[in-house]
DNA sequence: TTCGGACTTGCAGAAATCTTCATCTGTTCC
DNA sequence: GGAACAGATGAAGATTTCTGCAAGTCCGAA
């Protein structure tokens, strides 16, 4: 194997393990959307957020396009939200109350 | 929040974001298995394996317990297996064709 | 009770990641 | 052309993660 599967694997979750990226995920799961909102509703600052965004170019789990003055970005593949499903039920099976996380979980629907 | 939820979510998937991590639990879908067996099939020096696992023991992916002079691990979910799922999905997805590690990819059942 | 196998833990240097600052490109509007 | 907005990129210091080695614990057999 030239770069083995399971290192693939291993860098496509590394890519996600980032509190931020993490949200940009959940905001594109209901569409492609600017820079600009991302900003928005990410408390951020832009370039730590252009930082982040180039991380999911490049490992291609987003794809960018520019309108007009604005660059949209969107889930290269709707199977993202199947994995962050994926991983939403697998927080709420280890968190048994950590923290009084599962409660937050459990009342949320598909952001946060 | 205390812990926000996506930054817990983001710890998780960094969790898995680890070539030998990823390894043992797709070792571990199949079933219970000491460390022993684990050690044969990964190709990583004892005390790394340890390492990892204490990772994932931290993170309560997987459970451990003793069975005489071995340590059994497991899954402490069966989501987990969905969550693999999910990332070889998306592997297929965006891997359009690069070092060839889709062809691998479709010829894989459950491991590697 | 001592030996060897099976793991785990502590630690330190090496490597990768994060964050912020400064700078740079592209677009719209005047 | 020039100003102002929207983003991207490069680089450096701070922090985190990884790896291997040395040492330690626990168990079964002799």
């Amino acid at each position: 194997m030239s770069v083995p599967l399971y290192q693939a694997k291993a860098e496509m979750f590394r890519t996600l393990g980032h509190p931020v990226r993490i949200r940009v995920l959940e905001l594109l799961q209901d569409g492609p959307r600017p820079v600009r909102d991302l900003l928005a509703e990410i408390d951020v600052e832009a370039s730590n957020l252009s930082q982040q965004l180039a991380v999911l170019r490049r490992a291609g789990i987003v794809t960018s396009f520019r309108d007009g003055a604005l660059v949209m970005y969107a889930l290269s593949t709707p199977d993202v939200a199947d994995l962050l499903a994926a991983g939403r039920r697998i927080l709420g099976a280890v968190l048994t109350d950590r923290d009084g996380l599962l409660v937050e979980l459990r009342s949320q629907k598909s952001s946060g």
